[in-house]
DNA sequence: ATGTGCTTTGC
DNA sequence: CAAAGCACA
C-alpha cells in the first residue's frame, strides 16, 4: 500500500485522464493518490485578471469533484514537490506531459529534484503528442495541410476510463489559494469539468450540424466556445471526437471542427520542435521590416487596445476581447491583421495584450496565429494577406449583428452602412470615432515595406 | 485562416 | 450594370 502524487496543472478534470489512471495504477488496490496543484509565480503571474480568475475557479471544481482532497501548495514546484513527496511518503509523482517551453525546464527540474522517486509522464492535452507527427524523414512539419492529413492518418488513443476504486488520501495541509482578482463586468464562462462538458454537449446536440458555415459568423453563437476549458484541460479534445466518432456522418460539420482541433495540435508541434517561436519571428528577415514607433503610433495602438479605431468590425473584437475575455476565432485574425498591417505594429505586442486579456490565451496556439497573420510564422504564409476589416464585416457579419452587440453607438445603423458608418447619411454617429487610418494606403505600406525586405 | 482589380457572365 | 470568376499578389 502507497500513495502517489497526481500533480494537476493543465489537465483540471477527473475523466478521460490517463496520468489518473496511471497513478492509481502505481499506487496499487490499497494504496491512495494526493491530487495537487502548485500555484507557480512563473505562470500565474503573468496569466492575466481573467485567466488567473478562471484557473481558480476549475480548483474549485476540481476540488468539490475530488470530495474536498485538492492539496494547493505556493512555491517553486522543484521545491515543492519533493518536499510533498516526504512529507506523505510518496513513491511516485504522476503528470500529463507539457510541451511548452517553460513547462518542459520546469518538469525536468522537478524530475531531477525528486531523485530516485520517479516522475511519471501519461499522456498529454493533445490528441496526439507534440513531436510525433513528423514528415517522411522525420523532419518537423511546416505547413498545415500536410500536417492535419499525417496526424489523421496517426490517429489516437481511445478515452481512457476512470479506475474503480479510486481513493484519494486526505488530511494534507493545503497553503491558501492567492486572493482571486476582481473582474469588474467581465463575464466569463462557467469553470470546470462538468460546466465543459455541458458546453460541448449543448453545441453537439444544437450547433454542430450549422458548424460548416456558422463557425465562421461571429453574431452567431456558431462555434463551441470550448477554448477556455481545452486551455485548462477541462476537457480533452480526444473525449470531444470519441463522442463525435459516435456520431460522424461524414459530413462538413465533423470535418471542420476535427480540423480545428488539429490546428491546436499543429502548433503545440511547431511550439514543441521551436519553443523560441513564442518569442521570436519563425522568419527573422521580417523583424527588420520597419515597424512604428513613436507618440502617434501609440495613439494609435491605444485607439485598437480600447475598441476605438473607427473600423467597426475591428473595435466590436476588441470591446468583446475587454467584455468576455474572449474573441471570435475570424474577429481574432481581422484585429491581429489590423494591428500588424494597418497600424504597423511587431506581433509579439498584440499577441502580449491577447495573453493578458484572453481567459482561453494559450502560448502556441496564439503566438503563432499571431505569426500566421503577420506572415512570419509556419505554412508559408505570404505577407500580403492583408484583411479587409469592411469586406469581412458584409462577408461574415451581414445584418452587422455582431457590430451592434458591442459598439452600441451605431446600433441605429441598417446592415448597409453599419461596416462603413462614414458613408451612414447622416453621418458617423455621435461618440464613435473617424477611422484612424486609410485601410488602402495602410495595406499598401506593408506590401511596400514586405517588398522592401524580401529585395533584401 | 485572403484582397484587389480586371474579366467574364448573366439578366 | 451587378455579380461571379479569376490571376496575381
Amino acid at each position: 500500500m502507497s500513495t502517489t502524487l497526481l500533480w494537476f496543472r493543465r489537465d483540471l478534470r477527473l475523466g478521460d485522464h490517463p496520468a489518473l489512471l496511471a497513478a492509481h495504477d502505481a499506487a496499487g488496490p490499497d494504496g491512495d493518490v494526493l491530487p495537487v496543484f502548485v500555484f507557480d509565480d512563473r505562470l500565474y503571474g503573468p496569466s492575466g485578471e481573467p485567466r488567473r480568475r478562471f484557473l481558480l475557479d476549475c480548483l474549485s471544481a476540481l476540488d468539490e469533484d475530488l470530495d474536498g482532497a485538492l492539496v494547493l501548495r505556493s512555491g517553486n514546484p522543484a521545491d515543492v514537490l519533493p518536499a510533498l513527496v516526504r512529507e506523505v511518503g510518496a513513491t511516485s509523482v504522476h503528470i500529463s506531459a507539457d510541451a511548452g517551453p517553460y513547462g518542459r525546464r520546469r518538469d525536468a527540474a522537478v524530475e531531477q529534484a525528486l531523485g530516485d522517486v520517479p516522475l511519471a509522464r501519461t499522456g498529454s492535452p493533445y490528441l496526439v503528442t507534440p513531436g510525433r507527427v513528423t514528415k517522411r524523414d522525420g523532419s518537423p512539419f511546416q505547413v498545415f495541410s500536410p500536417f492535419a492529413r499525417a496526424w489523421r492518418e496517426h490517429g489516437w488513443r481511445a478515452p481512457a476510463h476512470f479506475p474503480d476504486g479510486a481513493r484519494w488520501r486526505t488530511g494534507v495541509r493545503s497553503d491558501d489559494p492567492p486572493p482571486a482578482p476582481e473582474l469588474r463586468g467581465v463575464v466569463l464562462p462557467p469553470a470546470g469539468e462538468r460546466a465543459g462538458l455541458a458546453a460541448w454537449a449543448r453545441f453537439r446536440d444544437e450547433r454542430l450540424l450549422g458548424y460548416a458555415e456558422g463557425r465562421n459568423l461571429p453574431g452567431t453563437d456558431g462555434t463551441s466556445r470550448l477554448s477556455a476549458y481545452l486551455k485548462y484541460g477541462c476537457v480533452h479534445p480526444r473525449t470531444l471526437l470519441a463522442d463525435l466518432a459516435a456520431q460522424d456522418d461524414g459530413g462538413e460539420a465533423v470535418r471542420r471542427y476535427t480540423d480545428e482541433l488539429a490546428w491546436r495540435d499543429f502548433y503545440a508541434d511547431v511550439l514543441w520542435h521551436r519553443p523560441e517561436s513564442a518569442r521570436e519571428y519563425l522568419k527573422p528577415e521580417l523583424q527588420g521590416m520597419g515597424y512604428d514607433s513613436g507618440p502617434d503610433a501609440e495613439a494609435l495602438v491605444r485607439a485598437w487596445e480600447t475598441g476605438r479605431t473607427g473600423f467597426p468590425l475591428v473595435d466590436a473584437g476588441m470591446r468583446q476581447l475587454l467584455g468576455e475575455a474572449y474573441v471570435h476565432n475570424r474577429v481574432r485574425m481581422i484585429v491581429a491583421s489590423f494591428l500588424v498591417k494597418d497600424l504597423h505594429q511587431e506581433w509579439t505586442r498584440g499577441a502580449r495584450y491577447f495573453m493578458q486579456h484572453l481567459v482561453d490565451g494559450d502560448l502556441a496556439s496564439n503566438q503563432h496565429g499571431w505569426q500566421w497573420v503577420a506572415g512570419t510564422g509556419t505554412d508559408a504564409s505570404p505577407y500580403y494577406r492583408v484583411f479587409n476589416p469592411i469586406t469581412q464585416g458584409k462577408k461574415f457579419d451581414p445584418d452587422g449583428t455582431y457590430v451592434k452587440r458591442w459598439v452600441p453607438e451605431l446600433r441605429d445603423l441598417d446592415a448597409e452602412h453599419v461596416h462603413e458608418p462614414w458613408t451612414a447619411p447622416g453621418g458617423i454617429p455621435a461618440g464613435y470615432p473617424e477611422p484612424v487610418v486609410d485601410h488602402a494606403h495602410e495595406r499598401q505600406v506593408s506590401l511596400d515595406r514586405y517588398a522592401r525586405v524580401r529585395a533584401g
